[in-house]
DNA sequence: ACCATCCATCGGTTTTTATGATTGAATATA
DNA sequence: TATATTCAATCATAAAAACCGATGGATGGT
């Protein structure tokens, strides 16, 4: 059973005529005729008695219209599902963008589209990557180099500068310009160990052949503000996170003799995977 | 989009493999493959990510996996309209019929089908025939020689006898035999002035050279039979409709000397038609 | 009685669908 | 790490079907 052919016979029963509905449909008449007798053959019933040169649905023909009608109108919606926004989304973000960038536009996005089934898994990179290849997530929101798996392609990036900040009160707060090795005789308020920020950091201070003191580990980034504000400790953080303390000076991002140290928040899913409308409309959010 | 490709479909999204679903509907693998991948062109959208050698549903084939079980469920509910017992039913019959025969078997025929919205509708033979040859009714019942007419068929016929009747106390009552020119002496209660059984009695007048004397018309037959007991008169009519009277003796069946006359109750209905099991039904409450 | 209209039928053509074998990639196994 | 197995995609080919145009029979109107 086929659509077109139920078209037709709706056509038909509506217009009472295989002529009509032939010339309407742009078939045969012939083509019609075919298409109508097979549908009988096919639910093993008349649907039109053909009485002299005129038909009219028989009782079982009756039935079967508005059993063509729910069809079509099930079709037709169906014909809807790229452009229709909900369903569930699967979102794994690391905790650092979870609570700086994410959090922030969530409300937008739950308002804009509430019949989202919006599921936020935070985890650490490695174990994110390794869900979205077994597609148990849709994307993957973190901070890292740029992606050079080949099963996975990049829907969003967006450079971000690491910078090196201090509380207003530090001695070096004043300083025009900090050498790398200076700043590394000091003290480190980091994120979590595995992420971006602390592997630069560590690898700076290798080449300066310097050896990072036991670092303080704590994931909030506005509690690491907090911390450097009434201390003597540095951090090493992405700009955007510590956009507000630097605006109202009560943080103060040191000039280092280094070349900027940047690295890509970005979107990753899996290569073969349908970018959905939903996923589609996330996107948009974070950009 | 047809129901094959759903089903399909359907299975894949169950078994989650193109594969099995192909071993268990019977089909080549690469079949699958195209009809999945025609019902996506179809919908313009993917309903599956093929990642590595598994697939997932999408969000859009999640919600399709929905829409094919509605479709598949309508479809498989059509499969039965052949056996459906609800729907209209209008039937044409003459009054003599109605009154005499049908009334007693509609209570029957209302419990056992009460979803069929059944149209009784009264009248004249010739109207009638007229009716349902323009199919304004799916069946007529009635008294009539056969059928002729090419256009329809009979579905149920019988034989019903004609007889004279008089009652217990008429003069003629106790006569072992009487004969057709003397019954032609008396006044005749007849019913509808253009039914079988008036045709009949004023052809066998005819035959006679009788003149019938101007008759008292009646159209139901159980008025008539409570006139025969008090009165004068006689009758001609089918011996079904006058059973009761006639076993307990307060109507008397008069032997003529003429061969029986004979007629036909029966059920036409035109022969393009489709008999629904609605008709079936209820030409088997008749028969 | 004639004409126009309607649906059924038929043969030929085009389009669609199904198949089997093969390929390439991913996963399990040794 | 190498090998075997499994899975879906692809391609060429064969089968099936859908479609069309012409024709014919029957009907209904003029």
């Amino acid at each position: 059973m086929e659509t077109r052919t139920l078209h037709t016979f709706i056509r038909v029963a509506e217009l009472q005529s295989f002529t009509k509905a032939a010339k309407e449909l742009d078939f045969a008449q012939s083509t019609v005729t075919m298409q109508i007798r097979q549908l009988e053959a096919e639910l093993g019933v008349p649907l039109f008695d053909r009485i002299g040169k005129r038909i009219s649905l028989t009782a079982a023909g009756r039935k079967f219209l508005s059993h063509a009608y729910e069809i079509t109108h099930i079709v037709q919606k169906a014909g809807a599902l790229g452009t229709q926004t909900d369903g569930v989304l699967r979102i794994g973000v690391l905790g650092s963008l979870l609570f700086g960038k994410l959090t922030a536009l969530l409300p937008r996005f739950r308002t804009a589209y509430p019949q989202v089934d919006l599921q936020i898994k935070m985890g650490r990179a490695a174990e994110l990557l390794e869900q979205i290849k077994q597609n148990e997530l849709d994307m993957v929101y973190l901070s890292a180099d740029l992606n050079t798996d080949p099963d996975l392609v990049c829907l969003y990036k967006q450079q971000e500068e690491l910078v090196f900040l201090c509380g207003a009160d530090h001695p070096l707060a004043t300083h025009r310009s900090v050498s790398l090795s200076e700043l590394f005789e000091n003290d480190f308020i980091v994120t979590e160990r595995s992420g971006v920020c602390f592997g630069r950091l560590r690898r700076l201070a290798a080449e300066q052949n310097k050896l990072l003191r036991d670092p303080l580990e704590i994931d909030s980034t506005a509690v690491i503000a907090t911390l450097l504000k009434a201390g003597k400790d540095l951090a090493f953080l992405p700009a955007y996170a510590v956009a507000q303390p630097l605006s109202d000076g009560s943080l103060v991002r040191l000039s280092v003799d280094t070349p900027p140290e940047t690295y890509y928040r970005q979107v990753l899913c899996h290569k073969d995977r349908w970018i959905s409308p939903i996923l589609q409309a996330f996107l948009e959010l974070i950009s």
